[in-house]
DNA sequence: TTCAGGATGTACT
DNA sequence: GTACATCCTGAAC
């Protein structure tokens, strides 16, 4: 089933945990686009250099992080690249998990189609090995942008679910065996200074 | 298979 | 003006 408001207002490193394994479902002209999510990052901003709401810290950008849990907070990195995040904890309290990877499930044509404008099948070896191992391939498969920015996952355009039947398809039978998660230093925060050391990324173990 | 460098716009100092 | 929760390309090995 979907999850619900009280999935997300909950400590975000045990949501960051919890996510790996579900589905985020992004509903494209009627059609169900689904990745597997098996990589996350935790940001925590009371206590978190890292993140863009670090002590409180309220801006126009930031706005979205401070909303109710089950908010989506999207923004622009490097001038070229979006970034998805679901909003955790008690409104105000400014937390989110970093969607960082994931595997195609639901229509992965349409999926290759809006990152390379092209079938899953017209792609090289490398292409599909590569297919989502990042935040902005993420957005760019599932056409997020700054637009769904603010966006709720409580309703039916953008949600996160545990099962594939709950959009019409079928889950796979790998994906319903037991995995174990990988924790360790999130990426690409070399500013964040003690924050840098925090065991906030997880993976599902390979 | 790995590596360096460039692309590119916005938020904030 | 500077930095940024990144990705792609092309060259070297």
């Amino acid at each position: 089933m979907k999850l619900d408001a009280a999935f997300y207002n909950r400590d975000t490193c045990q949501v960051a945990r919890d996510l790996l394994g579900r589905y985020l479902v992004r509903v494209q002209d009627g059609v169900p686009l689904v990745v597997r999510i098996t990589e996350t990052e935790a940001y925590i901003g009371r206590v978190d250099k890292a993140c863009h709401a670090y002590n409180y810290r309220r801006t126009p950008r930031t706005e979205p992080l401070f909303a109710p849990p089950g908010t989506v907070y999207i923004y622009l990195i490097y001038g070229m690249y979006h970034c998805l995040n679901l909003v955790t904890e008690p409104e105000g309290e400014p937390c989110a998990v970093l969607l960082r990877g994931g595997q195609a499930r639901g229509n992965p044509d349409l999926l290759a189609r809006n990152r390379y404008g092209k079938g899953m099948g017209q792609l090289s070896p490398y292409q599909r090995k590569h297919f989502l191992d990042g935040p902005g391939k993420l957005c760019r498969a599932l056409s997020l942008t700054r637009a769904e920015n603010g966006a709720s996952l409580l309703g039916d355009a953008l949600f996160v679910c545990d099962r594939l039947e709950d959009v019409g398809l079928v889950t796979p039978p790998e994906d319903l065996l037991p995995f174990s998660i990988t924790a360790g230093p999130r990426v690409g925060i070399d500013y964040a200074e003690e924050a840098v050391h925090f065991p906030w990324r997880y993976r599902i173990a390979p």
